[in-house]
DNA sequence: ATGATAAGTTAGCAT
DNA sequence: ATGCTAACTTATCAT
């Protein structure tokens, strides 16, 4: 099932009209994004009796809450994508780098072989080197 | 706030007795923990109605449902933390191949520079080398 | 019937 | 009042 900002997942199956009197002319929609000062106005205009503006401020912070839920749980998926991303991108830096150790120690190691013959060579033609540079080790 | 397998977190506030009769003789710990043979027992027992027994199982599964809830909780904060120590430590790891490659990065310079101070002494001293042992990238 | 999980509700804290 | 989050409930699915 897909994690949607747009459709912020509505169960269809339930959502009881909390209200007796749903009120039709004001939709769910509009009571989440209403400012409370219009939504006031609003109320005051119909004639809403005071416990029927109670349930209404009720349904509000429910409706609400249920964005903040939706909003929650998304974040904790991207945060646990996020932590896997890095993880994984760190797996590709690491291999990378193991890569570029064994080049390197192959380069050394022709160097070193390439530094003994070059000392054999001396060796066997009785050049003296020069101390600073005779020793490896 | 600790979140221990121990105390599944029972959210004190509510738990509202979901039957009107919550037959103060099985509790909680019970209804959850007995198998569903040993509870038909024990409903059968006392003089259960249809209803009532009806109801013991709906609060049955309630209970069995915020035992999962937790778990699942739990599983999920676990879950982070493994991932975010992996993180760490394969950041840790990379720290050490860092320095390795660094050290071998210098041993590498110290080696080349011997051998361009041989070939110079070669040089210096007309030395004729054999040429596979004369180039160095 | 049970395990698991997604979506929603409620309590409670902080601002 | 609003935002956030933990705990809980309910709906659903699979076994």
């Amino acid at each position: 099932m897909p994690h949607d900002l747009k459709e912020l997942g509505v169960r269809k199956a339930i959502m009881a009209p909390l209200s007796p009197t749903p009120c039709a002319e004001i939709s769910d929609d509009e009571l989440v994004s209403i400012s409370v000062r219009d939504l006031n106005r609003q109320l005051k205009m119909r004639g809403l009796t005071r416990d029927q503006i109670v349930r209404m401020k009720q349904r509000r912070r429910t409706l609400k809450n249920r964005g903040y839920a939706a909003s929650c749980r998304i974040k904790r998926i991207e945060q646990k994508d996020e932590l896997e991303t890095e993880k994984s991108q760190e797996w590709h830096d690491m291999e990378l780098m193991q890569e570029e150790n064994n080049r390197i120690r192959e380069e050394i190691e022709a160097l070193r072989s390439k530094y003994d013959a070059l000392k054999r060579f001396a060796i066997m033609k009785s050049i003296p080197l020069p101390p600073e540079l005779d020793v490896m080790p």
